[in-house]
DNA sequence: TGTATATAGTTGCATATGCAACTAATATGG
DNA sequence: CCATATTAGTTGCATATGCAACTATATACA
Protein backbone atom coordinates (compact mmCIF):
# COMPACT_ATOMS: atom_id res chain seq x y z
CA UNK A 1 0.00 0.00 0.00
CA UNK A 2 3.15 2.04 -0.09
CA UNK A 3 6.38 1.94 -0.99
CA UNK A 4 8.60 3.99 -2.82
CA UNK A 5 7.10 3.41 -6.45
CA UNK A 6 3.46 4.08 -5.77
CA UNK A 7 0.42 4.92 -7.70
CA UNK A 8 1.78 2.31 -10.79
CA UNK A 9 -0.39 1.37 -13.02
CA UNK A 10 0.98 3.86 -14.94
CA UNK A 11 3.82 2.05 -16.14
CA UNK A 12 3.06 2.05 -19.61
CA UNK A 13 5.83 4.55 -20.22
CA UNK A 14 9.07 3.14 -19.22
CA UNK A 15 10.96 5.06 -16.76
CA UNK A 16 13.35 6.12 -19.42
CA UNK A 17 10.36 7.89 -21.35
CA UNK A 18 9.32 8.99 -18.72
CA UNK A 19 12.65 10.74 -17.90
CA UNK A 20 13.14 11.75 -21.25
CA UNK A 21 10.03 13.18 -21.72
CA UNK A 22 9.92 15.42 -18.55
CA UNK A 23 13.44 16.22 -19.35
CA UNK A 24 12.44 17.63 -22.24
CA UNK A 25 9.70 20.13 -20.94
CA UNK A 26 11.99 21.10 -17.58
CA UNK A 27 14.60 21.48 -19.83
CA UNK A 28 13.36 23.82 -22.26
CA UNK A 29 11.84 25.37 -19.83
CA UNK A 30 14.30 26.23 -17.61
CA UNK A 31 16.62 27.35 -20.58
CA UNK A 32 14.29 29.88 -21.32
CA UNK A 33 13.75 31.05 -17.97
CA UNK A 34 16.93 31.74 -17.75
CA UNK A 35 16.96 33.71 -21.07
CA UNK A 36 13.82 35.46 -20.18
CA UNK A 37 15.86 36.13 -16.40
CA UNK A 38 18.70 37.18 -17.78
CA UNK A 39 16.95 39.59 -20.44
CA UNK A 40 14.87 41.12 -17.47
CA UNK A 41 17.58 41.50 -15.15
CA UNK A 42 19.60 43.87 -18.02
CA UNK A 43 16.75 45.71 -18.93
CA UNK A 44 15.36 44.40 -22.04
CA UNK A 45 12.27 43.38 -23.27
CA UNK A 46 10.84 39.60 -22.93
CA UNK A 47 12.04 36.51 -25.45
CA UNK A 48 8.68 36.95 -27.03
CA UNK A 49 9.74 39.81 -28.43
CA UNK A 50 13.07 38.90 -29.51
CA UNK A 51 11.78 36.04 -31.29
CA UNK A 52 9.37 38.07 -33.21
CA UNK A 53 12.12 40.70 -33.95
CA UNK A 54 14.45 37.69 -34.36
CA UNK A 55 12.02 36.37 -37.28
CA UNK A 56 11.57 39.60 -38.86
CA UNK A 57 15.06 41.02 -38.72
CA UNK A 58 16.41 37.55 -41.10
CA UNK A 59 13.16 37.65 -43.35
CA UNK A 60 13.21 39.04 -46.94
CA UNK A 61 12.76 42.72 -46.74
CA UNK A 62 12.67 42.12 -42.95
CA UNK A 63 8.88 41.93 -42.98
CA UNK A 64 6.30 39.43 -42.76
CA UNK A 65 2.49 38.40 -42.99
CA UNK A 66 1.34 38.10 -39.75
CA UNK A 67 0.10 35.22 -40.70
CA UNK A 68 3.30 33.67 -41.68
CA UNK A 69 4.90 34.96 -38.35
CA UNK A 70 2.43 33.60 -36.38
CA UNK A 71 3.60 30.04 -37.83
CA UNK A 72 7.01 30.70 -37.13
CA UNK A 73 7.08 31.64 -33.97
CA UNK A 74 4.09 29.41 -32.89
CA UNK A 75 1.89 32.40 -31.52
CA UNK A 76 -2.08 32.03 -32.24
CA UNK A 77 -3.03 34.75 -34.55
CA UNK A 78 -4.84 37.14 -31.77
CA UNK A 79 -1.50 37.02 -29.77
CA UNK A 80 0.43 38.07 -32.77
CA UNK A 81 -2.44 40.76 -33.59
CA UNK A 82 -1.14 41.88 -30.51
CA UNK A 83 2.33 41.54 -29.92
CA UNK A 84 3.23 43.56 -33.37
CA UNK A 85 0.55 46.49 -31.90
CA UNK A 86 2.80 46.49 -28.92
CA UNK A 87 5.97 46.24 -30.87
CA UNK A 88 4.58 49.11 -33.17
CA UNK A 89 3.55 50.90 -30.22
CA UNK A 90 7.82 50.88 -29.54
CA UNK A 91 8.27 51.79 -32.77
CA UNK A 92 10.56 48.29 -33.45
CA UNK A 93 8.04 47.51 -36.05
CA UNK A 94 6.03 49.00 -38.51
CA UNK A 95 2.41 47.87 -40.16
CA UNK A 96 1.72 48.07 -43.62
CA UNK A 97 -1.16 46.53 -46.00
CA UNK A 98 -0.57 43.62 -48.09
CA UNK A 99 -0.98 44.86 -52.09
CA UNK A 100 -2.23 41.85 -52.87
CA UNK A 101 -4.55 40.53 -50.52
CA UNK A 102 -6.03 43.01 -49.25
CA UNK A 103 -6.82 41.22 -45.82
CA UNK A 104 -2.86 40.76 -45.30
CA UNK A 105 -0.79 43.18 -43.15
CA UNK A 106 3.02 43.17 -42.84
CA UNK A 107 4.55 43.13 -40.17
CA UNK A 108 8.07 45.00 -41.02
CA UNK A 109 10.90 45.60 -38.72
CA UNK A 110 12.34 49.20 -38.29
CA UNK A 111 16.08 49.77 -37.88
CA UNK A 112 15.17 50.99 -34.32
CA UNK A 113 13.94 46.97 -33.78
CA UNK A 114 17.18 45.84 -35.63
CA UNK A 115 19.05 48.09 -33.15
CA UNK A 116 17.30 46.20 -30.53
CA UNK A 117 17.49 42.78 -31.76
CA UNK A 118 21.52 43.34 -32.06
CA UNK A 119 21.51 44.75 -28.43
CA UNK A 120 19.75 42.37 -26.66
CA UNK A 121 21.47 39.03 -28.54
CA UNK A 122 24.32 38.78 -26.62
CA UNK A 123 22.69 38.18 -23.64
CA UNK A 124 20.36 36.03 -25.10
CA UNK A 125 23.66 34.03 -26.69
CA UNK A 126 25.75 33.86 -23.62
CA UNK A 127 22.92 32.53 -21.61
CA UNK A 128 22.18 30.37 -23.80
CA UNK A 129 26.04 28.97 -24.57
CA UNK A 130 26.66 28.97 -20.86
CA UNK A 131 23.42 27.00 -19.78
CA UNK A 132 23.17 24.81 -22.74
CA UNK A 133 25.79 24.42 -25.39
CA UNK A 134 29.41 24.34 -23.09
CA UNK A 135 27.27 20.85 -21.63
CA UNK A 136 27.90 19.30 -25.23
CA UNK A 137 31.06 19.15 -27.89
CA UNK A 138 30.38 19.43 -31.28
CA UNK A 139 29.79 15.86 -31.70
CA UNK A 140 26.98 15.18 -29.41
CA UNK A 141 25.51 18.52 -30.16
CA UNK A 142 24.82 17.36 -33.96
CA UNK A 143 23.64 13.89 -32.66
CA UNK A 144 21.12 15.79 -30.24
CA UNK A 145 20.26 18.25 -32.72
CA UNK A 146 19.24 15.21 -35.06
CA UNK A 147 17.41 13.77 -32.58
CA UNK A 148 15.46 17.06 -31.88
CA UNK A 149 14.63 17.49 -35.68
CA UNK A 150 12.89 14.10 -35.66
CA UNK A 151 10.42 15.42 -33.29
CA UNK A 152 10.15 18.68 -35.09
CA UNK A 153 9.43 17.12 -38.36
CA UNK A 154 6.09 15.50 -37.60
CA UNK A 155 5.17 17.24 -34.58
CA UNK A 156 4.53 20.21 -37.51
CA UNK A 157 2.12 18.17 -39.56
CA UNK A 158 0.26 17.17 -36.32
CA UNK A 159 -0.66 20.79 -35.60
CA UNK A 160 -1.77 22.28 -39.64
CA UNK B 1 23.46 43.23 -50.02
CA UNK B 2 20.73 40.70 -50.21
CA UNK B 3 21.59 36.46 -50.47
CA UNK B 4 19.75 33.96 -48.81
CA UNK B 5 21.86 34.87 -45.75
CA UNK B 6 21.82 38.22 -44.68
CA UNK B 7 22.47 39.88 -41.59
CA UNK B 8 24.51 37.91 -40.43
CA UNK B 9 27.54 39.05 -37.72
CA UNK B 10 25.54 37.08 -35.48
CA UNK B 11 27.85 34.21 -36.92
CA UNK B 12 28.31 33.04 -33.37
CA UNK B 13 26.49 30.05 -32.90
CA UNK B 14 27.02 27.59 -35.44
CA UNK B 15 23.86 26.42 -37.66
CA UNK B 16 24.26 23.75 -35.55
CA UNK B 17 24.03 25.22 -32.42
CA UNK B 18 21.22 27.35 -33.67
CA UNK B 19 19.17 24.46 -34.91
CA UNK B 20 19.79 22.41 -31.95
CA UNK B 21 18.61 25.52 -29.56
CA UNK B 22 15.66 26.24 -31.45
CA UNK B 23 14.97 22.83 -32.30
CA UNK B 24 14.50 22.25 -28.51
CA UNK B 25 12.57 25.42 -27.68
CA UNK B 26 9.97 24.49 -30.41
CA UNK B 27 9.70 20.74 -30.44
CA UNK B 28 8.91 21.14 -26.66
CA UNK B 29 6.70 23.93 -27.18
CA UNK B 30 4.52 21.44 -30.29
CA UNK B 31 4.83 19.20 -28.40
CA UNK B 32 3.38 20.93 -25.08
CA UNK B 33 1.03 22.13 -27.02
CA UNK B 34 -0.50 19.14 -28.74
CA UNK B 35 -0.95 17.72 -25.15
CA UNK B 36 -2.79 20.73 -24.44
CA UNK B 37 -4.93 20.90 -27.49
CA UNK B 38 -5.68 17.16 -26.94
CA UNK B 39 -7.03 17.53 -23.52
CA UNK B 40 -9.22 20.31 -24.17
CA UNK B 41 -10.77 18.66 -27.17
CA UNK B 42 -11.28 16.42 -24.83
CA UNK B 43 -12.97 18.76 -22.00
CA UNK B 44 -9.87 18.37 -19.52
CA UNK B 45 -7.85 21.19 -17.77
CA UNK B 46 -4.67 22.23 -18.56
CA UNK B 47 -1.64 20.54 -18.55
CA UNK B 48 -0.40 22.73 -15.50
CA UNK B 49 -3.30 21.29 -13.50
CA UNK B 50 -2.32 17.65 -14.99
CA UNK B 51 1.43 19.02 -13.50
CA UNK B 52 0.62 19.65 -10.13
CA UNK B 53 -1.91 16.39 -9.66
CA UNK B 54 0.82 14.39 -11.01
CA UNK B 55 3.36 15.62 -8.67
CA UNK B 56 1.00 15.24 -5.66
CA UNK B 57 -0.02 12.44 -6.72
CA UNK B 58 2.90 10.25 -6.81
CA UNK B 59 4.57 12.56 -3.51
CA UNK B 60 4.34 10.84 -0.22
CA UNK B 61 1.19 11.07 1.33
CA UNK B 62 0.00 12.58 -1.92
CA UNK B 63 0.79 16.03 -0.64
CA UNK B 64 3.82 18.43 -0.79
CA UNK B 65 4.57 21.95 0.85
CA UNK B 66 3.46 24.45 -1.56
CA UNK B 67 7.10 25.76 -1.83
CA UNK B 68 8.65 22.05 -2.69
CA UNK B 69 5.36 22.29 -5.25
CA UNK B 70 6.35 25.21 -7.03
CA UNK B 71 10.08 23.81 -7.53
CA UNK B 72 9.19 20.58 -8.97
CA UNK B 73 6.61 21.93 -11.71
CA UNK B 74 8.83 25.28 -11.91
CA UNK B 75 6.53 27.35 -11.00
CA UNK B 76 6.51 30.66 -9.15
CA UNK B 77 4.69 30.82 -5.91
CA UNK B 78 2.48 33.28 -6.50
CA UNK B 79 1.49 30.98 -9.62
CA UNK B 80 1.32 27.79 -7.07
CA UNK B 81 -0.69 29.83 -4.58
CA UNK B 82 -3.23 30.48 -7.11
CA UNK B 83 -3.69 26.96 -8.59
CA UNK B 84 -3.56 25.41 -5.56
CA UNK B 85 -6.88 27.47 -4.74
CA UNK B 86 -8.02 26.53 -7.92
CA UNK B 87 -7.59 23.19 -7.76
CA UNK B 88 -9.15 23.49 -3.88
CA UNK B 89 -12.26 25.42 -5.04
CA UNK B 90 -12.85 22.03 -7.70
CA UNK B 91 -11.92 19.69 -4.88
CA UNK B 92 -9.00 18.41 -6.28
CA UNK B 93 -7.25 19.61 -3.80
CA UNK B 94 -6.82 20.02 0.06
CA UNK B 95 -4.90 22.57 1.52
CA UNK B 96 -3.65 22.18 5.68
CA UNK B 97 -1.12 23.67 8.00
CA UNK B 98 1.95 22.48 7.86
CA UNK B 99 2.39 21.29 11.91
CA UNK B 100 6.11 21.83 12.59
CA UNK B 101 6.31 25.46 10.37
CA UNK B 102 3.67 27.44 10.56
CA UNK B 103 4.24 29.43 7.49
CA UNK B 104 4.11 26.20 5.36
CA UNK B 105 0.74 25.35 4.01
CA UNK B 106 0.11 21.63 2.21
CA UNK B 107 -1.51 20.74 -0.59
CA UNK B 108 -2.84 17.50 -0.40
CA UNK B 109 -4.93 15.54 -3.30
CA UNK B 110 -8.20 14.36 -3.03
CA UNK B 111 -9.58 11.09 -4.32
CA UNK B 112 -10.91 13.31 -6.82
CA UNK B 113 -8.08 14.84 -7.70
CA UNK B 114 -6.54 11.69 -8.26
CA UNK B 115 -9.68 10.18 -10.36
CA UNK B 116 -9.18 13.06 -12.54
CA UNK B 117 -5.29 12.99 -13.22
CA UNK B 118 -6.14 9.36 -13.86
CA UNK B 119 -8.85 9.74 -16.29
CA UNK B 120 -6.49 12.57 -18.31
CA UNK B 121 -3.60 10.23 -18.31
CA UNK B 122 -4.26 8.31 -20.85
CA UNK B 123 -4.58 11.08 -23.71
CA UNK B 124 -1.55 12.80 -22.23
CA UNK B 125 0.21 9.57 -22.59
CA UNK B 126 -1.05 9.08 -26.20
CA UNK B 127 -0.32 12.33 -27.44
CA UNK B 128 3.24 12.20 -26.15
CA UNK B 129 3.77 8.44 -27.71
CA UNK B 130 2.56 9.54 -30.80
CA UNK B 131 4.28 12.45 -31.30
CA UNK B 132 7.24 11.87 -29.49
CA UNK B 133 8.17 8.43 -28.38
CA UNK B 134 7.24 6.71 -31.47
CA UNK B 135 10.02 9.18 -33.71
CA UNK B 136 12.65 6.74 -31.68
CA UNK B 137 13.95 3.00 -30.97
CA UNK B 138 14.80 2.15 -27.04
CA UNK B 139 17.96 2.78 -27.72
CA UNK B 140 17.98 6.51 -29.20
CA UNK B 141 15.73 7.30 -26.29
CA UNK B 142 18.09 6.32 -23.51
CA UNK B 143 20.69 8.05 -25.82
CA UNK B 144 18.49 11.65 -25.56
CA UNK B 145 17.63 11.15 -22.31
CA UNK B 146 20.89 11.24 -21.09
CA UNK B 147 21.71 14.06 -23.41
CA UNK B 148 18.52 15.89 -21.72
CA UNK B 149 19.34 15.41 -18.34
CA UNK B 150 22.74 16.93 -18.95
CA UNK B 151 21.40 19.97 -19.74
CA UNK B 152 19.14 19.61 -16.90
CA UNK B 153 21.51 19.20 -13.98
CA UNK B 154 23.29 22.45 -13.85
CA UNK B 155 19.93 24.12 -15.27
CA UNK B 156 19.08 23.77 -11.87
CA UNK B 157 21.93 25.18 -10.23
CA UNK B 158 21.70 27.98 -12.42
CA UNK B 159 18.46 29.32 -11.27
CA UNK B 160 19.06 28.74 -7.70
C1' DT C 1 16.41 37.67 24.98
C1' DG C 2 15.71 41.02 21.50
C1' DT C 3 16.56 42.80 17.00
C1' DA C 4 17.56 41.99 12.15
C1' DT C 5 17.08 39.04 8.34
C1' DA C 6 15.25 35.40 5.61
C1' DT C 7 11.48 32.41 4.13
C1' DA C 8 6.48 30.86 3.01
C1' DG C 9 2.65 32.28 1.36
C1' DT C 10 -0.93 35.85 -0.10
C1' DT C 11 -2.91 39.84 -2.51
C1' DG C 12 -3.85 44.25 -5.56
C1' DC C 13 -2.98 45.96 -9.60
C1' DA C 14 -1.16 45.91 -14.35
C1' DT C 15 -0.37 43.18 -18.22
C1' DA C 16 -0.79 39.16 -21.16
C1' DT C 17 -3.37 35.26 -22.94
C1' DG C 18 -7.39 32.36 -24.44
C1' DC C 19 -11.84 32.10 -26.48
C1' DA C 20 -15.51 33.22 -29.34
C1' DA C 21 -17.70 36.44 -32.02
C1' DC C 22 -16.91 39.79 -35.47
C1' DT C 23 -15.37 42.44 -40.05
C1' DA C 24 -13.52 42.49 -44.38
C1' DA C 25 -11.54 40.41 -48.23
C1' DT C 26 -10.65 36.38 -51.08
C1' DA C 27 -11.76 31.81 -53.12
C1' DT C 28 -15.12 28.41 -54.75
C1' DG C 29 -18.87 26.55 -57.33
C1' DG C 30 -23.14 26.93 -59.46
C1' DC D 1 -22.11 37.03 -61.71
C1' DC D 2 -24.10 35.79 -57.37
C1' DA D 3 -24.30 33.02 -53.08
C1' DT D 4 -21.42 30.49 -49.99
C1' DA D 5 -17.48 29.12 -47.70
C1' DT D 6 -12.51 30.31 -46.25
C1' DT D 7 -8.99 32.98 -44.64
C1' DA D 8 -6.59 37.17 -42.34
C1' DG D 9 -6.85 39.90 -38.91
C1' DT D 10 -9.20 42.32 -34.90
C1' DT D 11 -11.74 42.95 -30.53
C1' DG D 12 -14.58 42.30 -25.94
C1' DC D 13 -14.70 39.79 -22.24
C1' DA D 14 -13.00 36.24 -18.99
C1' DT D 15 -9.09 34.16 -17.11
C1' DA D 16 -4.21 33.67 -16.05
C1' DT D 17 0.33 35.59 -15.10
C1' DG D 18 3.98 38.90 -13.46
C1' DC D 19 5.45 42.23 -10.17
C1' DA D 20 5.88 44.43 -5.91
C1' DA D 21 4.24 45.14 -1.55
C1' DC D 22 2.46 42.89 2.43
C1' DT D 23 1.70 39.47 6.64
C1' DA D 24 3.30 36.07 9.51
C1' DT D 25 6.49 32.83 11.03
C1' DA D 26 11.19 31.23 11.53
C1' DT D 27 16.23 31.74 11.79
C1' DA D 28 20.59 34.10 12.99
C1' DC D 29 23.33 36.27 16.05
C1' DA D 30 24.83 39.89 19.24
Amino acid sequence: MKGSKNTNNDRDWTDTETEAWMGLVKAQQLLSRNVEDELKKKGYPPLNWYDVLWELDRAEDGSLRLNDLGKRVLFDKYNVTRIVQRLEEEGLVSRTQCPVDGRGIFACITDKGRMLRREMWPVYKETVKKSFFSKFNKKELKELKNFIERIQASGLEETI
